[in-house]
DNA sequence: AACACCTCCAACCGCAGTAAT
DNA sequence: GATTACTGCGGTTGGAGGTGT
C-alpha cells in the first residue's frame, strides 16, 4: 500500500542538503506551516521529494530541536523507556523534548546498546545475561570445574561465556590468591564487578568479602541449581531453585506497561563501597542489582538450560560462535570468537582439554 | 604523507496505518 | 469493500571526519 520512494521519482535531489534548500524549506514553512509534504516541494521550489522535506524539517531545521550531547539524565530515561517501550523511538522522543526518534535511535545503537552489551547486559531484555551468571556459577564450584564437565560445555557456550570464562582463568592462573567465587558471587553483582573494567582491573581490585545473607543465599541458591545441571543438563529447571529469588519480580512486572517504573533490578541493591568509590554514575545505577525485575518466576522456570547456554534469542546481534580465531579482531563479535579460542587455550594449559 | 580502519549520524528505504474517495 | 493518497515509523546505509599505523 506504501507509496513508491522518492527515488523513483526523476529529477529528484537525494542526498545532504544544502544550506539554500535548509533556508527554503524554513521559509516555506515559517509562510504556510507544514503538512502536505507530496505538495509542499512544489510549492516550495525545492527538488526534492515529500517524504524527504519532512524528515530533514522534523529531524533537523525544527526550531524546538536541542542539539548536542546527550546528558547522563537523558541517557537513563531513555534506557528506562526503552526497557517499557522497546524500539518504540518515536514514543521514547516524545517523552524527551528537543530529541528527535532519528537522534536517539542513533545514539542507542552507536552508545547506550554497546554500553550495555560491555556490562553484561541484554539491550533487548534489559536483563543480566542469565547465560553469564550461570557460567560464573559453575566456574565457582571447585568439584565441578573438572574436564569433562567443561568439555560438555563447550559445545553448548556462546561466545560471551567463554570470554567471561576466559577472563577468570587468566585471573586465577595470574594470581593464585585470587578466590574466584568470591569475587563473582560476592557483594556486588557479577557483571558490575567484571565485565565493563578491563581483565587486569578485575584481578587486582577483588573486592572485599560480604556476609550479607543475601548474597551468601544466592551463593546457596547458583551452586544448587549448578548441581542440578550437572545431573541432568538437558532438563534443567529453574523452577526448583529460584522459589523465593524472584517474588518480588512477578509483582513489579505485572504492572502496567503505561506506568515507568523506578529503576529497580530485583532484590540486592549494592551495599557496600568496596573499598572504592561508590558507583554514582545514573547509568551504572540501574544495573547494580542482582536480578533484573522483568525476569518472572514463570519465564524463568520456562527455561532449560540448555537454552540459556546457546546463543540467546533475545540478543539483537546474532553471536558468532564460530572458532575462527581473529588475532587482530576489530569488532566487538571477532573479539568474542577470539576469547572462545583463548579459553579453550587456557583449558589445555592447565590439563583441562 | 598515505593509507586503512572505525565511528557517527543524516538521510534513505520499505512497510504499515489511516483517511479520503 | 476496494483503491488511492498521505503520513509516520523503524531498520539500514553511505559517506564525512576522526584515529591509528
Amino acid at each position: 500500500m506504501g507509496k513508491s520512494p522518492c527515488s523513483d521519482k526523476n529529477g529528484l535531489k537525494k542526498g545532504p542538503w544544502t544550506a539554500e534548500e535548509d533556508q527554503k524549506l524554513i521559509d516555506y514553512i515559517q509562510k504556510h506551516g507544514h503538512g502536505r509534504w507530496r505538495l509542499l516541494p512544489k510549492h516550495a521550489g525545492l527538488k526534492r521529494c515529500g517524504k524527504s522535506c519532512r524528515l530533514r524539517w522534523t529531524n533537523y531545521l525544527r526550531p524546538d530541536i536541542k542539539r548536542g550531547k546527550f546528558s547522563l539524565e537523558e541517557e537513563e530515561t531513555i534506557i528506562q523507556l526503552h526497557r517499557v517501550l522497546g524500539n518504540k523511538w518515536s514514543a521514547i522522543a516524545s517523552r524527551l523534548p528537543g530529541r528527535t526518534d532519528n537522534e536517539i535511535k542513533n545514539y542507542w545503537n552507536t552508545h547506550i546498546k554497546r554500553k550495555l552489551l560491555r556490562m553484561g547486559i541484554d539491550p533487548v531484555t534489559h536483563s543480566p545475561r542469565l547465560d553469564l551468571l550461570e557460567l560464573s556459577s559453575i566456574l565457582s564450584s571447585s568439584q565441578l570445574l573438572n574436564a569433562p564437565n567443561l568439555i560438555g560445555l563447550g559445545s553448548l557456550l556462546n561466545p560471551d561465556l567463554l570470554n567471561l570464562a576466559n577472563t577468570l582463568f587468566s585471573c586465577q592462573s595470574r594470581n593464585q590468591e585470587f578466590n574466584i567465587p568470591q569475587n563473582l558471587e560476592q557483594n556486588r553483582p557479577f557483571q558490575q564487578n567484571l565485565l565493563p573494567y578491563p581483565v587486569n582491573q578485575a584481578c587486582t581490585n577483588p573486592p572485599a568479602g560480604d556476609s550479607n545473607p543475601e548474597y551468601l543465599n544466592q551463593n546457596q541458591l547458583l551452586q544448587a541449581n549448578l548441581e542440578q545441571f550437572s545431573s541432568n543438563p538437558t532438563n534443567f529447571s529453574w523452577q526448583n531453585v529460584l522459589p523465593n529469588l524472584c517474588q518480588d519480580n512477578v509483582e513489579q512486572f505485572s504492572m502496567s506497561k503505561e506506568s515507568i517504573p523506578t529503576p529497580n533490578y530485583g532484590c540486592c541493591q549494592q551495599e557496600t563501597d568496596h573499598n572504592q568509590s561508590r558507583i554514582h554514575d545514573p547509568f551504572l545505577s540501574q544495573y547494580q542489582s542482582f536480578v533484573p525485575n522483568n525476569i518472572t518466576c514463570g519465564n524463568i522456570a520456562n527455561m532449560s538450560f540448555g537454552s540459556l547456554l546457546s546463543t540467546p534469542s533475545s540478543s539483537s546481534t546474532p553471536l558468532n560462535s564460530s572458532c575462527t580465531t581473529y588475532v587482530n579482531a576489530s569488532t566487538e563479535d571477532e573479539r568474542d570468537s577470539y576469547c572462545s579460542n583463548m579459553l579453550f587455550d587456557n583449558l589445555d594449559a592447565i590439563g583441562l582439554v
